[in-house]
RNA sequence: CCGGGUGUGGCGCAGUUGGUAGCGCGGGUGGUUUGGGACCAUCAGGCCGCAGGUUCGAACCCUGUCACUCGGACCA
């Protein structure tokens, strides 16, 4: 058994004495991905497309709530209209995969294949808004985009990647402004309440923000590693693209008039973000509301008169209400207590012949192995008790994790010095300079992460060159 | 894009001075087992990443290339 135990703890790279192989492992131990041919091109294996589908099935139906409707655009964006508008092609430009044949003629102009749709959105607007009376048009779509990265990692960078944008325009900017807050508020629930993930909300800097973008904002979270992952971002374009694309409308004066426009989206990246933020040695942990299995049976002596019965009995009865497994394969039990620890499952439910006698059975939560033995007839209350407590644990040790990794710094010396051979955030002051932003990224290593909401004012002088100090940044390493 | 490492059955690896590929795990089958990765027997499985070159002969030497990986730069 203890040679078995090794076998185990070294499948999975110890998650603090290598946390970058620790990642690779999950994804390919968990059966979450595969390398295609094609580099920064992966696959997404049942198991990992499965927790995205849980994902997307929450996201859109909050959106469908606040009144969007889903649409699909076309997959190429044609060289001259990605040019209109001229920050947001200076962006995207140096990642862009082009097609240049159809066939096996040249083609007259070379096509895009989206990096991002927002000229593709634009052009369309142009063609369907006609009066205020149209507005807002509020739509979305799920798809895949292509952004040709040098450096790629399975779901946190890699060069196609599936997401949901929304692209949306207003009549106003208020009504712009209020749809890119809301937008960004669906985002940081839905990492709070259902990925159990804390987010920081706040706003890019202008060094950070989306090209072509008035304002991004962003959710921000932080990785077991203390480094940060950007979760989300929701953008307002102010009426940029709408007068680069020629978007116009009939006012309520009878004029003609440029609409407010927004974007804002959530990527594969976020199930990086749960690896990242809820794994352990052993493997996956995954937050209830996603996990594709949220409940394993696991047979106890199988082979033994009416436990094989029980276990498909209670399958049956329980997957009315949760999304159960019943593993009856031959492995044996350490095995599958192993493997489904190692895919996250958040709950394993034992049953054996001692427990049949005794009309109940055994609860193990994934996080923390507590053991519940629970009566039969309680499963349909306990089962979500559990699942509860344990989705309340995956946060708390999160938000935990976040604070243990925080400090606030007022001068150069005590940031280089938080910032030496360590990752987390660091709050401190700024002046609003680029500058300054580049002599953090020099000095220290540390990028700004955002400028979030709810401020602090630990000093009145930027650190790094003693201007008065605008706003608190939070500073990081980032994926 | 720069630097380091790695490509050999599904996975993890060994392969000596160049002589024609081996081990463990896993898989199939039969049986015994089952409360933390069980065991016995038996069978199957290889274009040595890919393309050139040197050589009588290449997994091994040379050139190129592709991919993975770690670090850095870049980056919504």
């Amino acid at each position: 058994m203890s040679e078995s135990n090794k076998k185990l703890v070294e499948a999975i790279t110890p998650i603090n004495e290598d946390f970058a192989q620790w990642y690779t492992d999950i994804c390919k131990k968990a059966e979450l991905v595969d390398y295609s041919s094609v580099k920064g091109c992966v696959i997404l294996r049942p198991y990992g497309y499965a927790i995205w589908e849980n994902i997307q099935h929450i996201l859109d139906g909050m959106f469908k709530e606040t009144g969007h409707q889903n649409v699909a655009m076309p997959l190429f964006i044609p060289e001259s209209l990605l040019q209109k508008e001229k920050d947001h092609v200076e962006g995207f430009a140096p990642e862009c995969a082009w097609v240049t044949m159809g066939g096996t003629e040249q083609l007259e102009e070379k096509l895009c294949i989206r990096p991002t749709s927002e000229t593709l959105f634009c052009d369309h607007f142009a063609h369907v808004l006609q009066s205020y009376r149209d507005l807002p048009l509020l739509y979305n779509q799920w798809c895949s985009v292509v952004r040709w990265e040098k450096t790629t990692r399975p779901f946190l960078r890699s060069r196609e990647f599936w997401w949901q944008e929304g692209h949306t325009i207003h009549e106003t900017p208020e009504q712009a402004i209020a749809e890119t807050e809301q937008q960004l508020n669906c985002y940081a629930d839905f990492c709070e309440n259902y990925l159990r993930i804390p987010v920081i909300k706040g706003r890019k800097t202008d060094s950070e923000k989306f090209s072509g973008a008035e304002a991004t904002y962003t959710i921000e979270a932080m990785m077991h590693d203390g480094k940060a992952l950007q979760s989300g971002t929701s953008h307002y374009f102010g009426d940029g693209f709408s007068r680069a694309f020629n978007v116009q409308f009939a006012g309520r004066d009878n004029k003609l008039q440029y609409p407010y426009q927004t974007s804002w989206g959530m990527s594969t990246r976020i199930v990086g973000a749960i690896i990242m933020t809820h794994g352990d040695d052993e493997g996956l942990i995954l937050p209830p509301a996603v996990a594709p299995i949220q409940v394993v049976i696991v047979p106890i002596a199988q082979h033994k008169p009416g436990v094989l019965d029980k276990a498909a009995e209670l399958k049956q009865r329980l997957a009315k209400s949760f999304r159960v497994h019943l593993d009856d394969s031959d492995n044996s039990p350490g095995w599958k207590f192993s493997q489904y620890e190692m895919k996250g499952v958040p709950l394993r439910l034992e049953i054996g012949p001692k427990d049949i006698e005794k009309n109940q059975c055994v609860l193990v939560r994934r996080d923390n192995r507590e053991k519940y033995f629970v009566p039969l007839d309680d499963l349909e209350t306990e089962i979500p008790r559990v699942l509860g407590l344990l989705a309340d644990g995956l946060y708390e040790k999160a938000l935990q994790n976040r604070e243990n990794n925080t400090v606030s710094c007022t001068t150069m010396e005590e940031i280089i010095k938080a910032a030496d051979g360590k990752n987390g955030f660091i709050k401190a002051m700024w002046c609003g300079d680029e500058a300054c932003e580049d002599m953090m990224k020099e000095k220290a290593g540390l990028s700004s992460r955002c400028m979030p909401f709810e401020q602090e004012q630990l000093s009145d002088v930027c650190p790094c060159c003693g201007k008065p100090a605008k706003s608190m940044v939070i500073w990081g390493k980032a994926y």
